[in-house]
DNA sequence: TAGGCCATGTAAAAAGTTACATGATTTT
DNA sequence: AAAATCATGTAACTTTTTACATGGCCTA
């Protein structure tokens, strides 16, 4: 058995092979997924995970099945020996990738050349808008039930992520 | 004079309209603001810069003129009126766009599949990477002296930021 | 005189989004 | 009976990265 190549794991493969962890899925299934969960800090689209589930069942990390309902045809795609072995191999890896895109910030950044009324709405968007996107997170959180897994820290990271940022455009709108 | 179309404002274009509201600049000079300056929220490379000044040119927004230094050819770009007006309106659109791609995180996310011991190495990187960061952010800052402009103001929110991830994986190990 | 910085660019590949097309099944 | 959800996919386009190629200028 050769050692499948990780460096080829695009970030939508890791995604992918990480959620087959839990449990076989399908295309449909991984999409939504991503969107109820990783979405915020890694997401997929359908134009990504059709192609990349053929190119993993390629490579031999995924394998798959036809699972029809009805005339429905639907196939489930499961890890594979390989496909863990890859996944994990990943997950020990030292990488510090981080970045923030973050358009309000480089509104922000450039924001010298704005007038005070618009740096004043600016601030004011950007509050709401963490605001409401934390009460999103706390909502799942309360649909996903108490803590328990990983998953359940990371949505608190999201949910304390949001607050702090409120917080801090609220303090910048009143130094200024 | 026909109003530019902003729709049409790709990423890139609004960082490069953005950094030649400061003052005109070479190609060169713009990927090394960015490298400095806009990176860690909003990044560009040579193979996006060079092609989108002769798009932006062609479009009217930005103009230039050639500068040789010696017998090395140089072309500095600037700002032209549409260029700044096509950059005003996209400042003061609401938008919402936010996204964190933090690869420790979904490492984090996926946990369930690492031992103990490779959940432990993690959070330490993490924390260790951030505080890293922050410290990094702190020394360009006392290059650039205090805070006068929102460019201040965007450094301090990474150092902060920084700090505040830190933080959260501190104290995500003491929990676990 | 060597190394680092300034300077411009392209080609190819990789990655990701958007819009479209289709239709069955399940729930209200 | 209508609406929502489950399900699969493609084509075109946009965006971004990476690797390569070139060479003068400045300073220690």
């Amino acid at each position: 058995m050769h050692l499948p190549d990780m460096s080829s794991l695009s970030p939508t493969a890791r995604v992918i092979l990480g959620l087959l962890t839990f449990r076989p899925r399908t295309g449909y299934d991984i999409k939504q997924a991503t969107d109820r969960s990783t979405r915020f800090f890694w997401g997929a689209s359908y134009g990504q995970i059709y192609p990349e589930l053929r190119r993993l069942e390629r490579a031999g990390l995924v394998a798959s099945h036809e699972e029809p309902r009805g005339q429905v045809p639907r196939r489930v795609y499961r890890l594979t020996e390989d496909g863990r072995l890859a996944f994990e191999s990943w997950l020990s890896e030292p990488t510090d990738q981080y970045e923030v895109r973050d358009e309000g910030l480089l509104r922000l950044f450039f924001g010298d050349a704005m007038s005070a009324a618009q740096l004043e709405e600016l601030m004011r968007r950007r509050q709401e808008w963490y605001r409401e996107t934390a009460a999103l997170f706390r909502r799942i959180g309360e649909e996903i039930g108490p803590i328990e897994d990983l998953g359940g820290h990371v949505l608190r990271y999201g949910i304390e992520l949001m607050e702090w940022n409120a917080d801090w455009w609220e303090r910048l709108e009143r130094e200024l």
